[in-house]
RNA sequence: GGUGGGGUUCCCGAGUGGCCAAAGGGAUCAGACUGUAAAUCUGACGCGCGAGCUUCGGUGGUUCGAAUCCACCUCCCACCA
């Protein structure tokens, strides 16, 4: 890294701060010594998403300044549920379950920070290691008798859950808080861990581990906040048609997650930039004010599509990703030659394979049995509207129950390709 | 334990015997305009190509006909004890 402002006024300039400890002391701390931080990442699910990527890429912030991370698999609390700002209880996962998928975050969570020997080489942990095995009576008076219930009753993150008389929270996932404080007095003990970072949603579990680590171990620990990420919309980040964006190539292929970043809206992109890619903050009010001047599509989107299709899903992927943008975007379908095609799914284009029969079939279905479109009415409606289009024909509400002749072998491209489009953004290749 | 209010389609929320697959808003999808953006306008929005089929906390009843009436059950809310 080159000449740069100090971490917490970059942090600062690119709005990856929502609150702070006694920001000269962190401040001050920082620029001390190599800090020992951590963030968890609980495993509700077999992949990362969107959301925990801002955090992911915080570590590597901090490892980029010099400073040590610790990726913490919440094998532990991922058993518990975390109550902060959840309306509802969660449904509990079984022991198998969390170790699984605390295994897969393990592997995804590696792709983004170095692991080597040096003195900010990442420390991978899984709080299971230490928390499995202690005992009840150890864990209530060792630990227990440093929380008072009055505390931990007045956390914002826990109120509604307590007030509300309809949801309720379980003694269980009302000591989460406890799990997560303990966490920081441990890795604060081992590693000399002394910075705790999530989301804003974890300002209580960050303090209330500050306050555990003072009275266990009388060491100073300090706490940093991610904003919730939002849209200008109002509506909710990170999900598409399809739900969830997930880091996992399997569970959002490069292409769609491309897709995903190319999509974002004009009043969001810069944003966006200065929180998921490490270009510098000028670098994107560069962009910004170049998009601005010239009228017209701007650049932004593609800059962050590409940037953070690399960082997560690598280079080759984001090759790929383009290809298709490319050949379905941009170029016209029809100049592909055979082995684009072949490339084309390789790539990760989502495709088909053909029934030997479609007599009977109508095309909604096949385009719903295909993923196209997630009901009839829908492929429906777009073929009231002419646009579903079948290697360039376009295709109305008479074609419906056509599918035979429409999939016939004279209409594929090389004897065994149709490329399938619903709309002005679903694609879909079927081949024989 | 008592009294009163309530559980409606993804969410919020109307509907109190037929005109209800169920107002309105949000979310979502598609079209026009654009730049694979926003805003705006249009259409779709329980499932089904269609005939048609299945919904209004649950079960059973009244009725030609029920989301709407009755009984019981269940869950939630408010107040009282």
């Amino acid at each position: 890294m080159m000449t740069k402002q100090p971490l917490i006024e970059d942090l600062k300039a690119r709005g990856l701060i929502a609150q702070m400890t006694d920001e000269a002391a962190l401040v001050a701390h920082l620029n001390e010594q190599v800090v020992t931080l951590y963030c968890g990442f609980d495993p509700t699910a077999d992949s990362l998403h969107l959301g925990h990527l801002v955090p992911l890429l915080m570590l590597k912030r901090f490892q980029d300044y010099g400073h040590r991370p610790i990726a913490l698999v919440g094998g532990a609390t991922g058993m518990i549920g975390d109550p902060s700002f959840k309306a509802q209880e969660r449904q509990l996962n079984s022991t198998e379950v969390v170790q699984q998928w605390s295994e897969k975050l393990k592997q995804q969570i590696s792709q983004f920070i170095r692991f080597d020997a040096g003195e900010d080489g990442a420390i991978l942990a899984n709080n299971y290691d230490w928390t499995a095995g202690v005992d009840v009576l150890s864990f209530l008076r060792d630990i227990g008798k440093h929380f008072t219930v009055n505390k931990m009753i007045a956390k914002e993150s826990v109120r509604q859950r307590i007030e509300r008389e309809d949801s309720g929270i379980s003694f269980t996932e009302f000591t989460y808080q406890i799990l997560q404080s303990y966490d920081f007095q441990v890795l604060n003990e081992r590693f000399g861990c002394s910075l705790q970072i999530g989301g804003s949603d974890q300002w209580g579990n960050i303090t209330s581990g500050i306050d555990l680590t003072r009275r266990m171990n009388g060491k100073q620990a300090h706490g940093l906040t991610l904003p919730l990420i939002t849209k200008s919309d109002g509506t909710k980040f990170g999900k598409t048609e399809g739900g969830a964006v997930w880091l996992s190539p399997n569970k959002t292929s490069p292409y769609a997650f491309y897709q995903f970043w190319l999509q974002t809206p004009d009043a969001d992109v810069y944003r966006f930039l200065k929180f998921f890619t490490f270009l510098d903050v000028a670098e994107v009010d560069e962009i910004e004010a170049r998009d601005k001047a010239a009228e017209g599509r701007p650049e932004a989107q593609r800059i962050l599509a590409e940037e953070v299709t690399r960082l997560v899903h690598g280079d080759q992927a984001l090759e790929g990703a383009r290809r298709i943008t490319e050949a379905l975007f941009l170029g016209d379908a029809q100049s592909l030659s055979e082995t684009d095609f072949e490339q084309l799914q390789l790539d990760g284009l989502p495709a088909t394979q053909l029934l030997n029969d479609l007599t009977e079939m109508p095309l909604t279905s096949l385009l719903v049995d295909a993923g196209v479109a997630s009901n009839g009415k829908q492929v429906k409606d777009a073929l009231q509207r002419q646009a579903v289009i079948i290697n360039e024909t376009e295709c109305g509400m008479a074609q419906n129950m056509d599918t035979k002749s429409l999939f016939a072998a004279e209409n594929a491209r090389y004897g065994r390709f149709f490329l399938v489009k619903l709309g002005k953004k679903k694609h879909h290749l079927f081949y024989v």
